[in-house]
DNA sequence: CTGAAAGCGCTTACAG
DNA sequence: CTGAAAGCGCTTACAG
């Protein structure tokens, strides 16, 4: 902001300043420049400090594009992760994709390798194959095993570049990108706490994923929450369910049928089968519904008022960012290490179409 | 997605389809193939199609980075916004100078005209200005007035690829990147329904701003909402004030003091204010108090309770979408006219740091 | 209407 | 350790 109130600002045709005049100014080659530039080491100490100093002096950025163009390098990147709740990976594909299409010019590729069904031998498997033919980069959604942890630091060791998303796992990747499960949790908690009326009974329901643990943390999360700022709600139970729904879908009749129940949790994207009984049963105005995520079936129930809040994770951000930064890693020179966490969006029927 | 369960994708080295390919497949030279690529005319009908036959045939995608490089020109956006509420118009501004960098180096130059008092006569001899000046591009938050419609119509029939945010104003702008208020005071709405104590009494504080009407919209959109799902509760009044917060801070002690207060809207960022009365008093734990934006202050009051919601309408990104949407109509040969509606974030303590 | 040449800013072998 | 040359894929004058 070098402008004032009112003024006009000034058209300064600041010359953009190449690695030719850096070569110039410092009476070099711009291979030279080149080499100090990227530490490719072959440059005496005295010259390295010349070009150095004019580089400093002149106030030199390299051009990404001229950079992009010249490098001829191929790099390659598998993407590992599964597609149980289809609706939910479709949309951390298409993030993907989107990465995938913006560097395939600067000359990425990118593999995937998608499990149906969640198997720590599985992905093993996958992570030995990275590495055997030599990916440059590796994007998982790991599995909570000491196996995987150490694969993907043999991967990394091997100058793999490792990012985790969705779900982390200790090791030493490169960061993690997607939601810090804990504090959806929380956030969840609070705006259950807001809605549901005085003595509410409520249940929650959350699914078993071997090998995932973010979901247990949203539970974490919004119970803590849930017995601070309501104490006047009563538990009524915590139900264990498999992914697939169809579980959790009977169970919600049932509790539906014993009428005991004012408000209901679901810690992912189950929520929508929980719906589903609600609605069949016609008591979607009785019963405050809080869960996780947001898929075509999930909007559906939001807008038949079924489903009064659910939290989003931007899974297509999680897709996107995830490449993204590998691809950033093997193409500049700086890796950025600082973890990314998605947003964590509360939607309601009024806010659905505008995220 | 072209993979199969379990299957190792092929590392299919699908060479890169250059302009060379194709003039050579078209059998003319490469100058020939980007005159029919960017529509230049001084090309013959027949050699026209037939390299448009061997674009699509050989599945040519233009490298972008190499024509950034070979693209020459110096193009100049105009930005005119005004910074009054300091604290939202900086996130607006960190924004803006993201899309500056980013383009900086494909030569585009970005000046700013920043009004720090609404005027439409102050802004329409910005318009002037900048058709004068002949900039390529131009992002402004227009006012509502006939002459500034017509001043950006001149400004786009002399070429200038105009796109407005933040605020819109009917003319032949590229497309408008901001929120729709409508929708954000029905958020709002609903969320107050959500959250007020049965059969509260209400009041709405809602600062005129001449020349922008979102902020009515807003209002519109929450009355338009809380009437029908809340009709238990009783409005007590609806309060202008300046756009500065004092008058919002006096009136917010007073109608505290009458004592018949339980919730309060307020339609924009002024909500600090209004925030900063309510815990002067020490009642923030009895009004619910919702609000819009999120600035350091805000943020403040939401961690100690004072606000219990606010919807947050992404000014960062208003910035840098309204910059690089006249960024790629310059560089690139498509017009994005589809208006960008940022997201309606609603924001509690929980999510406060993600997002 | 059309093609050959030069050049954008950088990287990559290659020859000293 | 260092420089000159060629080339990445495209656009821009220029000469036909």
């Amino acid at each position: 902001m070098n402008e004032r109130e009112g003024a006009y600002p000034q058209g300064k045709m600041n010359k953009i300043v190449t690695i030719n005049d850096i070569a110039e100014a410092a009476g070099v080659g711009k291979g030279t420049v080149d080499r100090v530039l990227h530490n490719r080491g072959r440059v005496s100490e005295e010259t390295r400090e010349k070009v150095l100093r004019c580089i400093k002096e002149l106030g030199y950025k390299p051009n990404v594009a001229a950079r992009m163009l010249a490098k001829r390098n191929v790099y390659r990147i598998a993407v590992v992760y599964h597609n149980t709740e289809r609706d939910f990976w479709e949309q951390v594909e298409s993030g993907i994709s989107r990465a995938e299409e913006e560097y395939r010019q600067m000359g990425i590729v990118v593999d995937r390798y998608i499990i149906s069904k969640i198997s720590i031998e599985k992905q093993l498997e996958f992570i030995e194959h990275a590495i055997r033919e030599k990916y440059d980069g590796l994007a998982i959604v790991p599995y909570s095993s000491a196996s995987i942890s150490d694969a993907l630091n043999r991967a990394v060791s091997q100058g793999m570049k490792v990012v985790t998303f969705n779900n982390d796992e200790a090791c030493r990747r490169l960061c993690y990108v997607g939601q810090d499960s804990l504090q959806s949790g929380r956030t969840a908690g609070r705006l259950m706490g807001m809605i549901a009326p005085p003595n509410s009974r409520y249940v929650v329901i959350t699914p078993v994923i071997e090998g995932m643990k973010g979901i247990d943390q949203r539970y974490e999360g919004f119970k803590e929450i849930l017995n601070v700022c309501r104490p006047d709600m009563e538990l009524h139970g915590v139900y264990n369910c498999r992914q697939d729904g169809k579980q959790a879908y009977e169970r919600t009749l049932e509790l539906l049928d014993e009428g005991s129940v004012d408000a209901i949790y679901v810690s992912n994207v189950v929520v929508s089968e929980v719906a589903r009984a609600v609605f069949d049963r016609g008591v979607q105005h009785r019963i405050k519904l809080v869960g996780h995520d947001l898929t075509d079936t999930i909007k559906d129930y939001i807008s038949n008022d079924t489903i009064d809040i659910t939290i989003g994770q931007e899974p297509e951000i999680q897709g996107y960012i995830a490449v993204e930064r590998i691809c950033k890693a093997l193409l500049q020179d700086e890796e950025i290490k600082t973890d990314y966490y998605t947003k964590i969006e509360v939607v309601i029927k009024e806010n659905l179409a505008y995220r």
